[in-house]
DNA sequence: TGTACATCAGTGAACGCGCGTTCACTGATGTAC
DNA sequence: TGTACATCAGTGAACGCGCGTTCACTGATGTAC
């Protein structure tokens, strides 16, 4: 059992990924990364590198997983109970959760973004597979609303798509707006998470785009 | 007037954007896309290139106008007074439209989904501006069903927000998909769509998430 | 219309540079006895 | 516990390569007279 050796390989496997985390949080793209570049963020010579990643490809892999399971893991923590008693509350939350997660990641959210339709079939794939996920996730939370409020069915796949899809779109516009119109940009998520899940409802129903909708408020 | 030459110049310069857009068409990113590269692929000395564009930045830039213009005029095309009269029809016609321009122009969607969050910050603003305008002409006909309909108003600014991003993220789940499975998606994002729209009646007339709604058919 | 000169799109050679990768080596850490 | 050997993370030098860009040049096209 090699401690001390082994330890401080994981230190420097770790300095490698910050190393490369901080060029993409200065601006970079994943596609524009090099080796040597990194190498010398991270402090070390290039051939090092070869000692932690056989390839650069495995190296962005790594990163993408990173980004994945922290998207994954700061939008659970916190997750009230309170959401489930109120639906209107759990769509605030589920914004503002999602702004913390900007304000901190922004550069591993770019990164999500850019690599979702890159070049490499392997990066799409685990992004791909790692935003099911999430999305299902959603859905848990979705049903949970569901049961609690003896609501009727509806299509939670297609709401929670749509979901995830307008809190993206959110996060891609929230990093280019200042913080007063990043607030307005918040209100209006909420407002579109809103339609949705109202939308899912009366679909669910019977309606279609066009009819009027009369509403019965819950107590 | 020099008619010859100058229109064999804007010939050459369309074969160097058309090598370019190959280029990307066979799965490469604008990152990565390099000089020499794009002039090999359009026939020209490298050299040759800077008779056209002083910067590699600026032949992106011509590729991002070219991406921009041809989303908006392929989703221009044949939109019909139909929708405004039969909305849930607008709304599988607005999806379908949106399929062709996948099909046909995927390389630019790829890269203006990619750039929109890319390094530099002119193609940033210049793909901002443009999905802004398309938003607005989504505005445009959604308003236009509602006066032709009488409905009441709703927030046309969100609920055309939220489209944008739903039929974005469609666009960039298609592409990993089977034909079949890309029918089933087209299917949800109608839903989507319908969802949004439905719901955005029900939040302009004060519902929360959570109420119950009651449908009247419009005849 | 014909001629002399100007323009300018496209070229080939050359530049300096950083890239990813390989290799033999170093020296600290780990292991066997 | 002490010693001899093995492992292996990290290094410096070197490789061949393609990059973006410059430059002087060519030759077809355009213009002036």
């Amino acid at each position: 059992m090699s401690s001390v050796r082994s330890q401080r390989k994981a230190e420097t496997r770790q300095r490698i990924l910050d190393a490369a985390l901080q060029l993409l949080a200065s601006g970079r793209s994943l596609d524009s990364l090099g080796l040597r570049e990194v190498a010398r963020e991270a402090g070390l010579a290039p051939p090092s590198l070869y000692n932690h990643f056989a390839t650069m490809d495995d190296l962005g892999l790594a990163l993408i997983d990173l980004a994945c399971y922290r998207l994954r893991s700061v939008m659970r923590q916190d997750r009230q109970q309170m959401v489930v008693s109120n639906p209107a509350a759990g769509v605030r939350d589920l914004v503002e959760r999602f702004l913390d997660y900007l304000q901190s990641y922004e550069a591993e959210f770019r990164l999500l973004v850019q690599q979702r339709l890159g070049t490499s079939a392997r990066f799409r794939k685990r992004i791909h597979r790692e935003l099911q996920l999430f999305r299902e996730e959603l859905e848990d939370d979705a049903r949970a609303v569901a049961v609690a409020r003896h609501l009727p069915p509806m299509d939670y796949l297609a709401a929670t798509e749509a979901a995830v899809a307008i809190m993206f779109g959110f996060g891609i516009l929230a990093i280019e707006l200042s913080p007063a119109a990043r607030q307005a940009a918040v209100s209006r998520t909420v407002s579109e998470l809103s339609m949705v899940f109202l939308g899912g409802r009366a679909l669910a129903a019977g309606a279609v785009p066009g009819d009027r909708l009369v509403i019965e408020h819950q107590k």
